[in-house]
RNA sequence: GUCUCCAUCGUCUAGCCCGGCCUAGGACAUCGGCCUUUCACGCCGACGACAGGGGUUCGAAUCCCCUUGGAGACGCCA
């Protein structure tokens, strides 16, 4: 094993579901440790107890599994580094702040939620540059301050940021980026609940996990300063940091559940498929290099460079996705996309279970390429499993007429002497009809769809009568005609 | 408000770092057409962009500055 490895992680906040900004950040993270045959970690960050919800973790996990980005370190799977919770490594932050508050890097911070409040109402108020915190407390003495502990008095521990100056940092994908000090007051590092907040938490795990490269959200640019402070506090050297772009809305805004659908587990209820959506997320923010667009994970990984993200946010177009997804449904294996539409079907009251698996495969495969989301399978394709019920008014009106009628008297009388029920014999069959009765066949073809499946559209005509099979033709164009002599 | 980041067709983007090959390429969407005895797929075509203004240069989408616009951050949230 190399000195430099790359090791990454993606490490998401157990706060509710797992959207595709976050899965965008994941997957680029696993693609950069495929590629560079690194390792790819999963990290929880639940530091805030306020926020914690139970379900989202598991949410997380499917999400991700879902996708196919697996992590080969973290929760579930174990490693050399954990635990991979933070709430599980409290003994460790606590160790770390000991180490800084030995050095006098940091100081306890007494002030009240509601003082905090009021400093910064204050502060707006006076239209001050930003609202940082004043450091009042940084200059109580250490007496004073041990003094007010020892009596039980809440605090924080604050990181003494310097006074003047600005920090600067290379980014891995916008390159420098430097910050006023002015941007920057004293973090806190651990909260009165004994928690540390992010910046110690992360920071710590990052060291110590011996994480290569963070790739994160660009929402964290404006704190990547604070984290590089605490680097040199610790005497530590930082990661390559880069940050990723935003997925914005078509409106232009953040990505958001009232917006349409934004989380990972959405988009799967919508009908689309993992690859097809990670496929569309790898390609926001970055590209192979050529025009190639559908991409399997292992032809992205294969062409994956840090150096092509980039720093644009992005608009998370839905039509593209759709596109996309009919492409990859296209030739999508029959008896996977079974799995998800069977229970469609049942849902819908078609008696799914008299059929074999081969022929429900079959119908899969008839309107695969008629589909752009898994869930039209479930709009469709009722006929294959019950007779029609009523026609298409519309449709009925000019295919069902009296002319047609002894087209289908002739199929029906004539279906018992075709030997092999196929679609070459069931043409021949249909053509000879059309010249019987001095018809083309342009007449009767879109006649007899409609009578076997109710509607004008579909997969091709003699595919369907083949697969349907003799009796149930016969059985569905003999209706027709009986509908034809009642109606017209 | 302050700070930071960003800026090529409606959208995703190539080209930008290393100025001329850009008459700015591809894809989605839209609109036409072809194929098809349905629908879809597929194929062909049309529409369509270097935000604006200054520089630098023989030459700028590419480098610099300003303006404008957009986004993010400014918590004992992550």
């Amino acid at each position: 094993m190399s000195e430099n490895r790359i090791r990454v992680r993606f490490a998401p906040s157990p706060t509710g579901y797992l959207h595709v900004g976050g899965a965008r950040t994941a997957l680029f993270n696993y693609l950069f440790a495929k590629k560079t045959g690194g390792t790819f970690i999963l990290r929880i960050e639940d530091t805030d107890r306020t926020r914690f919800q139970e379900d989202s973790l598991k949410e997380i996990f499917d999400s991700l599994k879902w996708m196919g980005i697996e992590w080969t370190e973290g929760p579930e799977k174990g490693g050399d580094f954990g635990p991979y919770i933070q709430s599980e490594r409290l003994d460790i932050y606590k160790e770390y702040a000991q180490i800084l508050w030995d050095r006098g890097q940091v100081y306890p911070c007494f002030c009240t939620p509601e003082r905090l409040e009021k400093m910064r109402k204050e502060k707006e108020l006076r239209k001050e540059q930003h609202g940082g915190y004043d450091r009042r407390c940084r200059e109580i003495s250490k007496e004073e301050a041990q003094k007010r502990i020892d009596a039980g008095e809440p605090y924080v521990l604050r990181l003494k940021a310097p006074l003047e100056g600005s920090i600067s940092f290379v980014d891995g994908i916008r390159g420098e980026i430097e910050t006023p000090v002015t941007m920057v007051d004293d973090t806190v590092l651990m909260k009165t609940d004994g928690y540390p907040t992010y910046h110690l938490a992360s920071v710590v795990d990052d060291h110590l996990m011996e994480i290569s490269h963070v790739l994160r959200g660009d929402e964290w640019i404006a704190s990547t300063p604070r984290h590089i402070l605490l680097y040199k506090a610790f005497g530590w050297q930082p990661p390559v940091i880069a940050h990723l772009p935003v997925i914005l809305s078509p409106d232009g805004g953040k990505l958001s559940k009232r917006k349409g659908a934004a989380s990972v587990m959405d988009y799967k209820r919508a009908g689309y498929l993992p690859e097809a959506l990670l496929n569309f997320l790898s390609l926001l923010g970055w590209n192979p290099g050529d025009d190639r667009e559908i991409m399997s994970v292992d032809d992205i990984i294969e062409a994956f460079d840090m150096n092509r993200i980039s720093a644009k946010p992005s608009v998370f177009d839905e039509d593209k996705l759709t596109w996309m997804n009919g492409q990859y449904m296209e030739h999508y294996d029959s008896a996977k996309l079974l799995a998800d539409v069977e229970p469609m079907w049942a849902e819908k009251g078609l008696p799914v279970a008299d059929f074999s698996a081969g022929y429900k495969e079959h119908v899969v495969s008839l309107f695969r390429v008629r589909c752009k989301k898994v869930t039209e399978f479930g709009e469709n394709g009722g006929y294959f499993f019950k007779d029609p019920e009523d026609y298409d008014a519309k449709q009925a009106g000019k295919q069902f007429t009296t002319a047609v009628k002894p087209a289908f008297d002739k199929i029906v009388e004539k279906a018992d002497g075709v030997a092999d029920w196929n679609r070459a014999a069931l043409e021949g069959l249909f053509h000879g009809i059309a010249d019987e009765l001095g018809m083309s066949a342009g007449k009767i073809n879109p006649a007899v769809r409609l009578a076997v499946t109710g509607v004008g559209g579909g997969p091709d005509l003699f595919d369907m009568l083949e697969l349907l099979g003799k009796d149930c033709v016969k059985r569905r164009v003999a209706a027709a005609s009986a509908w034809i002599e009642k109606n017209v």
